[in-house]
DNA sequence: GAGTCGTGGCC
DNA sequence: TGGCCAAGACT
């Protein structure tokens, strides 16, 4: 047993923070009934990503694919079109790619250890942890950044959470709690009491209904806790891009790669360019098949911000002749249509700009 | 272990 | 205003 645990009240804890939960505990979509699969869903989307951001994709995505089947028989460009603005969308390609083996390999039941559970791609410890506790009441850890945060605090541990060794720490504290209590419940209390009493910020200790345990709160030192390492700015890039119409009035869009940065959605030509003369736009387009647009000129300039990129992106505008021999990540689409694409929000700050202004 | 992979809200 | 963050996983 881990030492920062002997002079804790494990039993007391457990029961208290409970109670607490099964009192205080938000109405969200995913807490209506304990289908395993829309439990998924809601960690998928929640990784990293706000609870008040993703209830209205989570509603939207149920509504459009309601069990693991009708996602699994989604077309793909469909299931991103539902993610669109959602980020780190290789969730929503991991998520369908899983649900697919689960109508494959076990009838479209989402199984129910999490041995099997974490072999499903997108599927790590914590979410393998939260839906086999949260939608089977198996006891087993489900830490995230919030119990991390939690944990920290009521037992003053000091390890730097963005290391995965300390993950694993707080894991074998949880699994030695989680026992002692309805594992359903436990976890998401730690978790709700993470989001609405332990809060990164000005954490609300004198309405928290498990001071008592709280070492950090006696030493006064809840503020310097979790202990977590900076990270380094993003990079920045400067890039190119340009809207090409031509003399139907469509616009030339092209599907990114199948891997990467913002794989499989859809973008207007672009390049990494830093040159004033724009010079590698133009051999960019050239490798295309594209030839040089009759009129360019640069109409915007957009910035857009990712964790580890700082995308500083110069919008041109063109016009060009169709030409048949497009390769075949080239599309025209008509200026109506270009909606139907899912877009990286980058490049729909491209569409409101140019699309959108001119009609 | 350290990078990669998005976005919007917050103070 | 911009750095930091929010229910991580994959390479």
């Amino acid at each position: 047993m881990d030492k920062q645990l002997n002079e804790f009240n494990i039993e007391a804890f457990c029961n208290e923070l409970t109670d607490w939960y099964r009192k205080n505990k938000r109405d969200l979509p995913w807490r209506e009934d304990q289908d395993p699969y829309k439990i998924w869903v809601s960690e998928i989307m929640l990784q990293q990503t706000r609870v008040d951001t993703v209830i209205p994709y989570f509603n939207r995505f149920i509504s459009l694919f309601p069990t693991p089947k009708a996602l699994a028989e989604a077309e793909e460009e469909t299931v991103l079109k539902a993610w669109e603005g959602l980020g780190y969308y290789s969730r929503a390609r991991n998520l369908q790619q899983a649900v697919k083996e689960v109508t494959e390999d076990y009838g479209g039941v989402v199984p129910d250890t999490k041995k099997e559970i974490l072999k499903l791609k997108g599927v790590g410890p914590y979410t393998a942890g939260a839906i086999t506790s949260i939608a089977y009441n198996k006891p087993e850890a489900a830490v995230d950044g919030n119990v991390m945060r939690v944990m920290s605090r009521l037992l003053t541990i000091y390890d730097d959470i963005g290391k995965v060794t300390t993950r694993k720490r707080f894991e074998d504290i949880v699994e030695s709690l989680v026992i002692h209590t309805n594992p359903s419940d436990f976890n998401q209390a730690l978790m709700e009491l993470g989001a609405l009493i332990c809060t990164p910020r000005s954490p609300s200790c004198l309405i928290c209904p498990v001071q008592e345990h709280c070492s950090a709160r006696a030493e006064g030192v809840q503020d310097l806790l979790p202990v977590k390492a900076k990270k380094k700015p993003p990079k920045a890039k400067a890039m190119k891009a340009v809207v090409l119409e031509n003399e139907k009035g469509q616009v030339l869009i092209e599907k990114r790669p199948d891997t990467g940065l913002l794989a499989k959605l859809w973008q207007f030509p672009n390049c990494e360019d830093d040159s004033r003369t724009g010079e590698e736009l133009r051999r960019y387009l050239y490798e295309r098949g594209l030839q040089e647009p009759q009129t360019i000129e640069n109409v915007q300039h957009v910035r857009h911000v990712f964790s580890h990129i700082v995308w500083e992106i110069d919008v041109f505008t063109g016009k060009i002749e169709e030409d048949a021999a497009l390769c075949g990540t080239l599309k025209w689409v008509n200026k109506e249509e270009v909606d139907t694409y899912p877009f990286p929000v980058s490049h729909q700050k491209i569409i409101d700009y140019v699309i959108k202004e001119e009609k």
